[in-house]
Parts: structure tokens; sequence; C-alpha cells
RNA sequence: GCCCCCGUAGCUCAGAGGAUAGAGCAGCGGUUUCCUAAACCGCGUGCCGCAGGUUCGAGUCCUGCCGGGGGCGCCA
């Protein structure tokens, strides 16, 4: 089945083409109407004919019967167009009967490679990686839905030069200190710590020097002690993939190590192309339309004049190798937009090399920087880059005060009174379930992030984006579980609001009744424009719509009260479908839905 | 200096070349014998940064300027 809008454009675009063919009609959702087709104007203007002439002629001849129950021909020459409730029930009917509530799967999946959330061993998790990983994880699951083959690829930042110094500091501190510390999650400090004898002692620089050679060599011990750095990184990594609720797992991780062999061949096979060229001792490739401050040709630098390789022959490696290892048809990059130009060049040289070949995509994902209040880049009250860890753990405690000062009494956990080995309660704090203070917490950090264009810096804002008014997670779940209540209650009155086959068509009436109908058949396509244009704010803009008029029909439309048996029946389709649609559209943003608040 | 992104209500943000530019917050006022009031309803706002251009039609596309952010050779 497809959504409304792809129903009407697909008839309208017969009757257009008699005109012209492949004139696109324009079907747009309509303030005027259910939708409204702009299509004509534009193309009267081709054929130099009378817009408002043209539209009535294209509606005469398009076959919208059973579609809609009113065309009219507006204006200059819109169309609008108000569907028929038999076709709005029909369709509502058949997605209530459907697992995945009418969103098909494409027509030709492609195999696709998500690059996100991309850490550094032995270094903190900061706010810059939470945009990263929430707005990949979302994509992900997404394009999953929809039927695409996704690797999703975490391109861990666990090779290079500051490993000398990291591994040499793990020396100095003893392994097993160095273990707990890095497991406790203290990555900070012991990565300033390393940098601080880096900076202060010349023995210490040599030492790292050296054992930045031994490493690259391959020298067994120097491999299991950079091993132990991977290893404990992987493992904090991991809690806190947890604690945001992402897909990730240490499978997932494909580290800049993996593409080291590969690094010589990126460089021979560049040269053999004669793509390569010498710029102060540095082997660099030059891909056109791309300039330096100074006008000249910018170069990517693939090989550096002390002979290293430039992390541009590791992204080079990557790209080859998801491409000629993985068969990715399509590559996403989520990364922030400062790398813009960088990743520009990669694609460019990769394509030059051929090693990027038409009908292959690869997109860089962009997102702007998270900011504090001040407008400037977030920012602890220290002054420090703000750990994630922490600003994880502060949503769940600020969704759980939230939570105690204004929840209704069942949601909230039994006491287990003192002596029976839980923690001491602060005097007048009520114990509130930890799940759900989570869900909240978590859900709105993901939700803030998701809903904003990501291209756009967005300001970082706890207020907001725990309130439960406006575009956020709280009201959308909010909205979720006062549906879910009132399937509990239709139970404990026993009545049963599925019966078994497939669902009657709802009745809808009253406008109420007929909007949140016209709303659920916008959810397919608000799908497929999400994985589309790779932006998870539409499909939030969309499920902020089915809320607020699911809240409209809710405060209009007694559902269990209904006058009617065959009129509750109808209703509590709506809205079983509404909850349905709200689990699945935060489901598919990575966001839980809990069945009660 | 060059390149990229962004300028929409007091604030945070939506806006698919189409009709009268929309939400939420904040402010004021109302709504609970009623399925979750963590909700809902009502009331006001706009030189869509500025100036040109393309178009039947521009917040949206193009050019220039102004303002903010970012990038611009061996860090990733």
């Amino acid at each position: 089945m497809a959504g409304a809008r792809v129903a009407l454009q697909t008839r309208l675009e017969a009757a257009f083409s008699t005109f012209e063919p492949d004139a696109d009609p324009l079907v747009r959702p309509s303030a005027h109407a259910d939708y409204q087709a702009n299509g004509a104007l534009p193309l009267a203007k081709r054929l130099g004919r009378d817009p408002r002439e043209l539209a009535c002629e294209i509606v005469g001849s398009a076959s919208l019967d059973d579609l809609c129950e009113r065309v009219e021909v507006s204006g200059p020459g819109f169309v609008n167009l108000w569907l028929s409730d038999a076709f709005l029930a029909g369709s509502v009917a058949s997605m209530a009967g459907d697992e995945r509530l009418g969103v098909a799967t494409r027509a030709d999946p492609a195999r696709t490679v998500v690059d996100y959330s991309a850490p550094n061993v032995a270094k903190e998790m900061h706010v810059g990686h939470l945009r990263s990983t929430i707005i990949g994880d979302a994509l992900c699951r997404v394009l999953a839905f929809l039927g695409d083959e996704v690797l999703r690829e975490n391109h861990v930042g666990d090779w290079g030069t500051p490993f000398g110094m990291l591994i040499e500091h793990l020396l100095d501190v003893g392994e097993h200190e160095a273990a707990d510390e890095l497991s406790v999650g203290d990555l900070d400090r012991f990565y300033r710590a390393a940098r601080a004898s880096f900076d202060a002692d010349e023995a210490f620089r040599a030492r790292s020097r050296r054992r930045v050679v031994l490493l690259q060599s391959g020298d067994e011990e120097t491999r299991r002690l950079w091993r132990l750095l991977v290893a404990e990184s992987t493992r904090y990594f991991d809690e806190v993939y947890a604690k945001l609720g992402v897909l990730l797992t240490p499978d997932d991780i494909v580290g800049e190590s993996f593409y080291n062999p590969m690094l010589q061949g990126v460089v021979d096979d560049l040269d053999a192309l004669g793509l390569l060229r010498d710029s102060e001792g540095a082997r660099c490739v030059f891909p056109p339309g791309f300039t330096n401050r100074e006008g000249e040709p910018l170069p990517l630098i693939v090989q550096k004049s002390d002979g290293g390789f430039g992390y541009a022959a590791t992204d080079l490696a990557c790209i080859r190798d998801r491409i000629e290892r993985l068969g990715a048809r399509r590559i996403l990059y989520v990364v922030g937009s400062p790398q813009a130009q960088h990743l520009e060049m990669c694609f460019a040289v990769a394509r030059m090399a051929g090693w990027l070949p038409e009908g292959v995509e690869a997109v860089h994902v962009a997102f702007g920087s998270v900011l504090g209040a001040d407008h400037k880049m977030l920012r602890s009250r220290a002054g420090a880059t703000v750990k994630l860890v922490d600003l994880l753990d502060e949503a769940v405690e600020r969704a759980r005060s939230a939570i105690a000062e204004r929840a209704r009494p069942e949601v909230l956990a039994p006491t287990g009174g003192p002596g029976l080995g839980g923690a001491p309660q602060a005097a007048g704090a009520r114990a509130v379930d930890a799940h759900l203070s989570r869900a909240l917490g978590i859900g709105a950090v993901k939700y803030a992030d998701l809903s904003s264009d990501r291209t756009r810096d967005y300001v970082f804002d706890w207020d907001r984006m725990l309130s439960f008014d406006g575009n956020t997670a709280p009201y959308l779940q909010y909205a979720h579980a006062r549906i879910r209540s009132v399937f509990r209650r239709a139970a404990a009155d026993g009545l049963q609001d599925r019966p078994g086959g497939p669902a009657a068509p709802p009745l809808l009436e009253g406008p109420a009744d007929r909007a949140l109908a016209l709303a659920l058949l916008g959810f397919e396509e608000a799908v497929t424009d999400t994985a589309e244009s790779c932006a998870p704010s539409r499909l939030c803009a969309y499920l902020y719509d089915l809320a607020t008029t699911f809240t409209g029909f809710y405060e209009k439309s007694p559902i269990l009260r209904a006058p009617s048996a065959e009129l509750r029946r109808s209703r509590l389709l709506l809205a079983r479908l509404s909850a349905d649609v709200l689990a699945l559209g935060l489901d598919l943003l990575g966001i839980e839905a809990p069945e009660e608040m």
C-alpha cells in the first residue's frame, strides 16, 4: 500500500502525461483541502495555455473517483483534492492490519555502510560524539526498516603517533593500575597525564617515538600493550552505548588500524595512476576545484614528508575497502560539518582513482555543533569539554526528579523502606521507576538532537528538551502512554478492541476522527522521506504532528464512552494505530516508548 | 584573502518554487462531576539579514553585500 499523497500523485501523473510526458503534478498537503496539486501552473506556462482551463481539463481526464470525494480547481489553477472517507477508512484499515503499518520495503534495497560515532581509544567520549552516534543510529534503524542491508561501521581512532605516548604512559602507571583507570572511565586523566609526560620529559618523548616505531613494525609485546588499551576502551564505549541505547556493538568496530596494511597499496596505486605529485616533500593528489588561501591547488596529502601516512590515506583505503570488500552501494559518513572539505576531497580523489565508481554513492551526512546557553560550543562550568557519560547521567537524573515532582503515585516504584539495603533516600524524595527515568532522560537528549535540522548548530537546553510541551520526546512518550492507558482501561472493562481477522474500516464521523486518519496515512512517506534526505528531523516533525492531531481527537472524540459500540470500535482502531505508529516511529529514532507514565 | 554552512516572532525552531509564512516556549486568561491536567482551549506578534535578479508566483533558486560560525599541507 502507498500513502495517500503517493496514490494521488500516481493517478495525476497519468492525467498530466497525456498533456506532456513526465509532467509532475506536484501534489502537496494543503491548508485549503486535504491535498493540492500545483503542477498545472508550470505546465500551462510550458504549453502556452491558460492555466485554469488546463487544470480543468486535467481534472476532467483524471481518474480520481475512488480516491476523492471532491476535486476542485481553485485560484489561478490549483487543484484542490479531498479524499473520500471510504478511501481514507479503507487505507487506515489495511494499515492497521499490517505489521509494518503500511510501510513497504524498498523495491531496490541497497547495501549501505553507515559510518558513525568514531570515538578515540584512550580518550573520553564527549558531546561531539553524541550527535554522530545518535543521528547515525537513527539512520541505521530507518534504513534497515526499509529493507536496506545496513553495515554499521564504527571507525574508531585506534592508531597513530599518540599511541607511542599512551603505551609508554601505560607502562609507567603499571598495566593493572592503568586497566583499572581505563575501565572506570577516567580516560581524560589518563590521556592528559600521558600528554603531560610527553610535553615535559625529553626521555619520555624519545621512548614514545621508539614505541611508535615498534608498534608499526609489529613488535609482539608492543602490540599486546596496544591491544590492552583498545580492549579497555572498547569495553568503555560499550558501556556508553548501552547507556545511550544504540545498536553499536564491539563487532561494528573497524578501527583505523585495520586499514594500516592497505596504505602502501593506496599510495602505490595512486602513483601508478599518475595522480601523485610531490609537494614540499609530501606525496599529494590535487583534485580539481579545491584551492588554498593563496588560490593555489589544494593537496590531499596521502604520504607525509617523513614517510608516514596521513589520515587521507586511511580514509581512501577505507572507501576502497567498503566498496571492494563489503560491496557497499552507498556510504554515509555521519561526521561533523567542519570535515566537509576533507571528505569532499577524499571522495573526489576516490572517483579519480576509479575506486568510487558511478552508481556508488558517498554522502557526507554533516551536522552542526552542540552549543551551550551562551551560543558557544558546549562546555562544562569549569570550561572543559563535557563528558558524554556525565551528560547522560544528568539527563536521567533530571528526568527522575521531574517525574518525582509531577508523576501520579502509581508510576512511582514501591519504596523499599529503610534497612533493606537500598540507598537511603533524601527526605521527601519518592522512589521513581529507574527504567522510566532512563527512557525519558535519554529519549529527551536523543530527540532534542534528532528533531532539529542536523546541518545547523543547536542549543542544548535541559528545560526545553525535558518539557512535556512542544516538540519533545516526553510529549510524544506521554501521548503514547496515554493511548495505552485507554486500552488498559478497556481491558479492565472487558472490552476487546481487536477482534481477530482484518480490521473493519473506521467510521470517520466528525473532523477530529477524519483528521487523525489522514495524519496516520502520512507515516510511510515520513519514513521514506527521512531515509532519502538522511534527516531524522522529518520523522520527528511527522510524529509531533501526529501526536498533536491525536490529542485533538482525544479531546473531542470520546473513545470508550463513544455513543455507539460501532463508533467505539472505530475509535479504538484509530487510537490503537496512533499508538503503534508513535511507538514504531520513536523506535526508528532509537527512543523508547514506555507503556505507562 | 578564498571556500563551506547558517541569518524566519522577544527566545528555541518548522517551513516540498505555490494561495493569508507556522509551531512550541515565555506572557495573559480559561478548562478536571469526563478514557492520564505530565494535557487541552483562547489572546499577540514578523522590513523571512540587506539589495538586485530569474519566475505567472521567491522565506525557498541565482548574484552581490552585511552579520555569525567553521575550514583552508603533512593532527584525525
